[in-house]
DNA sequence: CATTCAAACTAACAACTGTTAGTTGAATAT
DNA sequence: ATATTCAACTAACAGTTGTTAGTTTGAATG
């Protein structure tokens, strides 16, 4: 691994300990014996346990609402962007396995950041929901539920995390391309 | 709500708490709170944290394994086993809302417990994976790749505990049903 | 050689953690 | 009436928590 700066390391090496532990369940002294310091050392460089959190999660969840602003605005048939918001999901957390276990299981211990991250969440979901409905209005997409639709790829792509890291020697353009057939199309033959 | 037990209300009322901040944030004096007494009060009817963790984890996994030895035993087809799947995932998880998100996000912290917790949702993974083998064998099931297919349902399925609570006028049956297509014959038309 | 400075260190803090010990009062059983 | 049981209580513990203050170190810069 290759660090811009030391505070870079600090929130890289804190990610892989929260994914492991849970944000709450990981201390300051953990964090520093992983770097080989002492938790004090940290302050050098973080202002706090909290900062770091909100560094991994926020610089996340604004990587999404970039990527999807891009998607919704493109002129591609319904299907096609559904399409892209998989590679989009494939894409962010293959690079970032660790900061993605953040950003779904320890956003509720955000502070200052809440409310900003919960806003930019909402606002995704909104974009992806009317996609899809988007789509079955124009008989694209079957005439089911949306909200249905919506969870169903929804929680799939947000437990990519748990799932990528298991593949290791994995090809990522199949694996999407694998995947979106597996959303789009079902297993029924 | 109704209690069997004072031990049960304490179970019941941890695994809000626990639902709402995960294992490591929530307190004993934070249950006790909630139930309007003092954190040692709660000694006289459990012996330890750990021990309400695994009360909630255990029982809910049981029941899922439980269950799967009927499905899997059953001689119906594999899309009517993949379908008894998915109503077993509803059924469970609207009867505990809560349980299951500990189940899906506090189970490392388990201790005596945790080699039993992983050694179930090991063998209930290889029985789900046995189903959708045996699906696409027998022509059943596209030709698509099974790993695939098990972490886009097994992700959904898991997921149910964060929607399910959003849409409390849910008729389940209705949902289940939508929710079976939707995992099985896809969304596109 | 002297100075600067980033980044480590030690020591300590006040608050909080899970848990234990021993006590009390009220309800139940003898 | 007396004894027992249940489930609460107060008080305290030893260890852990995030964080601060002040100090040392060693390498780069003048």
């Amino acid at each position: 691994m290759k660090f811009e700066t030391r505070k870079d390391e600090i929130i890289q090496t804190s990610a892989i300990l929260f994914k492991k532990k849970g944000y709450s369940a990981v201390t300051m002294r953990d964090i520093a014996k992983a770097m080989g310091i002492r938790a004090a050392s940290l302050y050098n460089h973080i202002n706090s346990k909290q900062e770091i959190l909100s560094d991994i999660i926020i610089s996340l969840a604004e990587q999404f609402t970039e990527q999807m602003k891009i998607i919704k605005n493109s002129d591609e048939s319904s299907i096609d962007k559904l399409k892209q918001i998989v590679a989009l999901h494939v894409h962010i957390t293959s690079n970032n396995q660790f900061g993605m276990a953040s950003l779904n299981s320890d956003w509720m211990h955000l502070e200052a950041e809440l409310e900003y991250y919960l806003t930019l969440r909402k606002n995704y979901e909104n974009d992806f929901r009317n996609i899809i409905e988007k789509g079955i209005k124009e008989n694209e997409l079957v005439d089911a539920n949306p909200e249905v639709m919506l969870f169903s790829m929804l929680s799939t792509l947000r437990s990519l995390y748990i799932w990528l890291p298991k593949k290791e020697d994995l090809d990522i353009q199949k694996f999407t391309n694998e995947l979106s057939l597996v959303l789009i199309n079902g297993i029924n033959k």
